[in-house]
DNA sequence: TAGATTGTTAATCGATTAACAATC
DNA sequence: TAGATTGTTAATCGATTAACAATC
């Protein structure tokens, strides 16, 4: 699990070097860039077969290629938006997940003041027709911008209409059946953990402080 | 850092319990409710002084606010958006960090169009504007809300503004100086790993089915 | 006092790093 | 062949879990 955390970062780095026409690189090199040691990227690659060569590193492309795979991403994938809130319209809005192979169906909500517009040729649609939807639409993933309130009950629906991955952006823990998939996004979680660090070194500060005083 | 990274969300179950005026709970109640072990959850609490007392448990209050204490929320924050995009929207329209004491002062964007809009009563500013704010107003932290190519440069004058925290959407790897602390959001990077997960669970389902076709 | 449950130490587990032989 | 760098094993480190004495 640690090191699927990592497969990201790696292909957004990997995209990068792609991007800059560099086309191979060590491991060392890569340490660099990344940040993780050098040890531990070879490590975390040969997981899944060596796709390098000794005395030569790796190559971009293919380790690119090899990354994508690995995560999925030779494969497309169709997604509703539940909640069609701030969350779930700045979700609908971003154009970067079309490019993974992201394939955004319907968006769902029970406003009626919303139900009808378009985001990006997407229609909002009344939240009573997602069964129905869902029946015709051989959905993948289901992402979750509903409120904390509706959001378990939301996931049910999905889950049941036979979509096996959830994005969650509600801030609450939620429980599907373990052959779905399941992803938060705790955006209240990430802040407050930059307040406890911030805090943190705030009293490192402090220490120093009070040590360069007493000398 | 593993154990910080838990508090947020005993904070989040603390909160729930204390609305359903549960006032006493044992590690072993809460663990059945979080998911962590019971014998993690002391751990974890004992980090930080001991809460509890045997032979009763914790009381929910009191560890709520300690979590909450451990964690900064006895403190407020000023913060500035910069990006008034998609995500820069969604953030200062959601109401749930207002009560945290996550003060918004100010949001920033380039596009001439946004500039003088308010979100909830909070203006949308030249970007160009940035420095001037930051002087005449001490604020703790930034959320970095801008396009990844403009995102190092943006956190790079907060920090030199006085920023002490950094909130980053933009889809990359930013650095700050070690006493500036840095929460990265990095929505694509969780929906790969969502991606992960299907293919690996699907990969099983597939097993499965071929073990008990074989029998 | 007896029962419950913490605080805390020790044991286990997993993940990271170091080292080096294999090999391009 | 010599130099570089991987793949992989072994050593280290840190985090989680188990156990139990302390104590409310």
């Amino acid at each position: 699990m640690a090191v699927i955390k990592r497969m990201p970062r790696y292909y957004r780095h990997l995209a990068e070097l792609l991007r800059n026409d560099v086309d191979r690189i060590s491991s060392k090199e890569l340490s660099g860039k990344i940040g993780f040691t050098a040890s531990q990227i070879r490590q975390d690659f040969n997981n899944f077969g060596g796709f390098g060569q000794q005395g030569y590193g790796y190559n971009v492309r293919e380790l690119f290629n090899e990354t994508g795979k690995i995560l999925g991403l030779d494969k497309s994938y169709k997604t509703v938006i539940v909640g069609a809130g701030n969350i779930g319209q700045a979700i609908a809005n971003y154009t970067r997940f079309d490019k993974f192979g992201f394939d955004l169906q319907a968006i769902f909500d029970a406003n009626p003041k919303l139900i009808g517009l378009k985001i990006r040729d997407v229609e909002i649609r009344d939240i009573d027709t997602l069964d129905a939807f869902m029946e015709e639409n051989a959905v993948d993933i289901g992402i979750i911008c509903v409120p904390t309130t509706v959001a378990q009950a939301t996931v049910d629906r999905l889950v049941k209409s036979g979509v096996k991955g959830i994005w969650n952006f509600a801030p609450m823990d939620i429980t599907v059946p373990k052959d779905v998939a399941m992803e938060s996004v705790h955006l209240s979680d990430s802040l407050l953990t930059l307040v406890y660090l911030m805090n943190d070194k705030a009293k490192e500060r402090e220490k120093k402080e009070k040590k360069s005083t007493s000398k």
